[in-house]
DNA sequence: ATACGAATGAACGAATATGATCGCATTCTA
DNA sequence: TAGAATGCGATCATATTCGTTCATTCGTAT
């Protein structure tokens, strides 16, 4: 069984890779009338997708919304810790909270699990969480404005700290490339130190998402000491001497 | 015995492994009637953690991007006269310059013409332009936070008023739901008009792109007159003595 | 015991996806 | 450039699926 949706999604595929598409080898290919295909053609040309020639379609030269393909493969590392940390970590929200969600591949397992505690209030500054919660009715969505830092897709800049420094948050989860005793939490961009500084200070609890693999790391930039976070989730996998030395500090480590 | 959130998470993973389900498969497979299945797929639809089909479900696994498709049956009324109105506004980009890109169809056209002029600074309040620009690496995209509104998916709210009113723009590039030489500019979207109001008094120049069917109309909300603007760009079709009439007051109206 | 709400199923008219046909338009080619 | 070939949109037909409404079951609170 192929859907209509998977099929135009394919066609899409196809046009990409060969500039060109004629109706009946695609018809062909799918095992679906021509008129199907015609009627696929032209409505990815309404979409403005593609477009049409006598016989086939073409994709467009202009601009496509964004893959996001780069930030897919990051996130498949770990997926399954990943994704039962997130789980975990959604758990810990309630109804009614208003939190902040910062940007990364675990936060987006976290996001992907939010919607079992609606109605919450979430503030982000990544343009893919963004994007996934804006499906969901049931959440408000308030979004940290800030000029887009590709690499990450994070918004960030004096916009963005503004901005944050004036919101409360029940509650703070978000990533960080690094977890040390001594060291503290550590992360690789630069361009979000500010804002994690400063929801860091601000929020009422913070939790941080991370799996096995970032503790004991010590990325380029210090964000924040350890002790100040109340809590850390994290898999079964994390080694057992640091999480000692952690916890030692007061600091609730969660294996899931 | 099975409940039904036992059976909603079965299929998330089956959804995760094999991308697509129907409807009638899973029906057998868990001895439960269509109608439940529909129920079970919709629940997950609404709770944004798969996408519906007929007859089926499937998840992508991606972060699909809120796009085009979002208000794909609005955009597709007059779609060619907007993708000439969006290259030629476009156009009057130059290299270099900060403009405003308000949300909207039309607006839409205008963004996927900009990869042309950069490298520029965009500021816009649309979740879907966001997506469109943010895969282009000239250009600087900032945009404006606040709280999503989901029909428009532009943000809206204080944060987002207060966000723009400390920037400048060389140019502001926006829609309006209806041009009337005495009515002035008038908006169906009222949680907009105090962002439209801002921008408007703040820009250097103001250019508004709206097909030739906005022209005469009169919609809910008065945004601004019509003296407030410096070029309107539209379709050939618009209608001569309107058209006239805003002229004699100055305004430049350009048909492509 | 009774009332109530959640989960499920049955039935039915409406909507969707697809295919077939046909007269018209576009493109090709001799 | 004129006729042939191909592709086109529009219309109709059909099978499947959809959402809605109503009824039933079952566990739980009163």
């Amino acid at each position: 069984m192929i859907f209509k949706e998977q099929r135009q999604a394919m066609i899409l595929d196809i046009l990409e890779k060969d500039t060109v598409g004629d109706v009946n080898g695609l018809s062909k290919y799918f095992n679906v009338s021509v008129v199907t295909i015609r009627r696929d053609l032209n409505e990815l040309n309404r979409a403005g997708l593609v477009e049409r020639t006598h016989g086939g379609a073409y994709t467009t030269e202009m601009l496509k919304p964004i893959d996001l393909s780069t930030f897919q493969v990051k996130s498949n590392l770990q997926k399954e810790e990943k994704k039962r940390i997130g789980k975990y970590a959604a758990s810990l929200v309630k109804p009614g909270n208003t939190i902040y969600l910062g940007g990364g591949t675990t936060t987006y397992w976290v996001a992907k699990n939010l919607y079992a505690v609606t109605p919450i209030t979430v503030v982000t500054n990544s343009l893919p969480l963004a994007n996934l919660m804006a499906q969901v009715e049931s959440i408000n969505l308030i979004v940290v404005g800030g000029s887009l830092k590709r690499r990450e897709y994070t918004f960030v800049g004096k916009l963005a700290e503004t901005t944050l420094s004036n919101i409360h948050f029940d509650l703070v989860i978000t990533g960080m490339s690094g977890i040390h005793p001594e060291n503290g939490l550590t992360s690789n961009y630069p361009a979000e130190l500010m804002s994690d500084r400063i929801f860091l200070s601000i929020s009422e609890e913070t939790i941080i998402v991370a799996d096995h693999t970032k503790f004991g790391r010590v990325a380029t930039y210090k964000t924040a000491e350890i002790t100040s976070v109340k809590t850390i989730i994290t898999d079964k996998k994390a080694p057992k001497n640091i999480v000692d030395s952690i916890q030692k500090k007061g600091i609730n480590v969660i294996k899931v």
